[in-house]
DNA sequence: AGAGTTCTGGTCGACAAGACCATAACTTGA
DNA sequence: TCAAGTTATGGTCTTGTCGACCAGAACTCT
């Protein structure tokens, strides 16, 4: 029982010192909605490696807790964000080197916050920021480690949830205005929607948005007030937007 | 630059004794057609722990390696294909004792293969036998570690690259008909497609498929016999056939 | 040769999506 | 208080896509 056929990818024996051993980290990438932009939520790091330079909050995954606990618990301590509403694990990093001291592999998840500015005060980290992905992602701004890669790899996931999984309402407060909606949409999409088409898209079918009869105050540029919504139950099950496809004539061209 | 700020998410020495340390897993889940179906290939464990169960196949990581790497390698080491034509990762799982010995994260890969019939004879793990996936997870079969949810994970993840990925043309061969292609997507999405109507769509735009001249056998059945195709450059930007929606009628009955 | 099966192309209608216009409701500033 | 500007909301129209259905062509098996 001890030695049976050797088979390299099934190990007979078990003993951990046999075994490369890694730390195992949680990175979390924060993105939220502000001034109708998408922003990334970056951590100046105090110390070496990387001392100075930005990078997404993290830490190590403990034994006793799953991967999800550990990220939840990470956003937890460095955000003050206990809800934890939208939290999915999209990737995991382990190239050799990516932390020049030692093995480290990390498991990055996505968190969708609908407003961090008064939260990111009581963290723990001080140099908390929220920054436009548009900035964190130009080249100028070097993140540390492959923490640029892991903040593209999260804003493509979310352009793509945002169409299978109904997260736009995440973005958003308990109630919203169509047109806060379509902000999400089009900050995360890059697109212009029609405000017309997209009302009718979400009124649809009964159970994307729940009208509450209040009204939002215009902003300081005035216009008509806006109904206030509630988000409904189907956003569970995907979304009522789809990504504008370049009408397939426009891409054929190549 | 040994103490600084002591912030828990951004720890101030990386000292490797000082944090937890895990082995690090790279299993791949391979998934292929075989009689319309889709099937995940299984080996028998020799050893303990869940000696005798079902399981993917999979293996440690190493440090001076790649996730990537890793699941190539693996993935060469179990089933004798080196081409690793497609192969995504999707998962990361590290729930405290999934692994009844020590502290595994694993991370999870994806492989779409177009034939393994004759790769799996000439593998080192002599029990790997391909098994349709409904079957492996119809609940009578009890697959080893976390494996069942990694398989249902797989598949729903391959469900969504159908779609969104090109990756319907890796389950069929080099040449194909319109026939295998359309079953590739009947099979992962469990629907039936009207043969004329997809026609229609994978011929539209030009850069999905490309003829080659010649014509297939026509099975023990008889038939016209179908013309063969090779896959064309679009592909790699995605699908031309779209999930069939409910109607978003029978949906909304709820 | 005839029956059966599959491939291939055609037509038609339902429906979704986008462009565009018009009006309502409210703001701000004079 | 009135005018001008801004936004929300609703309407219409056109376009294109997708699925259902039909018909002929091409081949195999009996």
């Amino acid at each position: 029982m001890t030695t049976k056929t050797r088979n390299p990818g099934v190990p007979t024996d078990y003993d951990p010192s046999q075994f490369p051993a890694f730390a195992v980290t949680v990175d979390v990438v924060v993105l939220t909605m502000s001034d109708s932009r998408l922003h990334v939520l970056l951590v100046r790091r105090g110390v070496a490696p990387f001392e100075g330079m930005w990078a997404i909050p993290g830490g190590f995954k403990r034994p006793t807790e799953t991967l999800d606990e550990a990220a939840k618990r990470e956003l937890a301590e460095e955000t003050g964000v206990d809800g934890a509403s939208l939290l999915s694990q999209f990737g995991a990093y382990g190239d050799p080197g990516r932390d020049p001291r030692m093995n480290v592999v990390t498991v990055a998840y996505l968190a969708v916050l609908r407003e961090v500015g008064g939260v990111v005060a009581g963290t723990d980290a001080a140099d908390a920021t929220l920054i436009p992905v548009s900035e964190a992602l130009n080249g100028k701004m070097k993140l540390a480690f492959d923490h640029a890669q892991i903040v593209r790899d999260a804003v493509e996931r979310v352009r793509v949830d945002l169409e299978l999984r109904g997260i736009a309402t995440a973005f958003v407060g308990p109630t919203f205005t169509l047109a806060e909606l379509r902000a999400v949409y089009e900050a995360v999409w890059g697109v212009h929607l029609d405000s017309a088409n997209f009302r009718r898209s979400v009124l649809a079918e009964s159970g994307w948005v729940i009208p509450t009869g209040r009204r939002a105050r215009p902003g300081s540029t005035g216009g008509k007030p806006a109904e206030l919504y509630r988000a409904g139950r189907m956003w569970k099950h995907g979304g009522p937007i789809r990504y504008p496809q370049p009408s397939e004539k426009a891409t054929g061209k190549q």
